[in-house]
DNA sequence: ACAACGATGTTGTTTAGTCAACACTTTCGT
DNA sequence: ACGAAAGTGTTGACTAAACAACATCGTTGT
């Protein structure tokens, strides 16, 4: 009935990692996603089924929880410690979701595109948190309040994460690298009211 | 204060597992065993110091176990599954006793002399066992009685345990192989009123 | 010498995980 | 097409782990 767990208690994140791994590990070995039982997630991560289903509401809730964890690892290892909203860094950022796109379509090919919008939520949310996050850090300094940063990183994720999506689909007669350079002007004039990057 | 956990239960054999390898990770890092406390052991394998002691008595009961382990693992490793009572098997069986020793001369070295004590018991007690399961196979075949076995498992758990310390200790003008073969031999024959090896 | 500190065990309470059993749905072989 | 087998989601009772708080016992340093 995934009845809210408290993400702090070192048990529920040790089995969610538990779970996750188990399911990274399975993908790997069956190759699609449908012959993946629950069942066999819960064995494999030597954690009882019932305790899936404390975490997770079901298989397709996991595959979303499953998609932004590998989003926000990528990010992590691509982007600096601590990282700030600069141009370096958000080209890193528009690039790396282009990454993950490329990947994704060869991963999870033909078949199961009905997964596409988990897929997309994923992705555009954990772009949200970290431009949220950065915009915070940043807000103190010039006059922005609550809902303008919230609105920015809305407003932001989406025209990082659109066309992103919009590219992978198409043929990729522009590289990524040329569609990153793009975006990244529009998307540092959009900021300019809030702050203007070097 | 150590009162009986579950074996059985997952929870249980996963945090054991958990406890045992932080421990062997943190050895390999701080190198003596002094400078490992409780704290460290619990926090390495993400769990609570109070679970610690629900597991062990102290870190002492734990090296024990550990010893244990990493000796029952090395079995593992060498004899075939599923093994039984034979010549080859023995000889095997042997030869990791006094592999076992050699390692452990050099990881332990001279400061921590006190532990052999906890080592000792530890290979004893697994060599008693395995023989004892061994034995156990056979016992039906021809009449020997449950306190034969419990016996006999005890008397040659000792015959091979006893000289691979003490050639340790030594300064091994004999080698290895050499001893192996000359308390096979004995062995074999203190075996002969319950079996006959070929 | 003794105060401050850090590690050790222990305890009571709360929460997460296990387990067996349940009704239900889906898949599949013959 | 139908019965068996396998997977799903849920429940309530039981057990292990987390946590905070405590008294105790060395170490260290000044």
């Amino acid at each position: 009935m995934a009845t809210s767990l408290n993400l702090s208690d070192p048990r529920v994140k040790r089995t969610r990692q538990l779970l996750l791994q188990a399911f990274t590990a399975l993908l790997e070995e069956k190759q699609n996603f449908h012959s993946i039982s629950v069942q066999d997630i819960a064995e494999r991560a030597t954690v009882n089924r019932a305790t899936f289903y404390a975490h997770f509401e079901d298989k397709y809730a996991m595959l979303e929880s499953w998609m932004r964890d590998k989003f926000h690892r990528k990010l992590e290892l691509q982007l600096p410690t601590p990282s700030a909203l600069q141009t370096s860094t958000l080209r890193v950022l528009i690039l790396t979701v282009f990454d993950f796109f490329a990947r994704f379509r060869q991963n999870f090919k033909p078949a199961d595109r009905q997964f596409e919008p988990l897929f997309e939520i994923a992705v555009q949310q954990e772009l949200y948190d970290i431009l949220l996050t950065w915009l915070k850090q940043v807000s103190g300094k010039v006059g922005a309040g609550q809902e303008t940063v919230e609105t920015t990183s809305q407003v932001i994720s989406w025209a990082i994460f659109g066309p992103a999506a919009q590219w992978s689909r198409g043929e990729q007669t522009v590289s990524a690298e040329e569609m990153v350079q793009r975006i990244l002007i529009v998307v540092t004039a959009s900021l300019s009211p809030v702050i203007t990057l070097t």
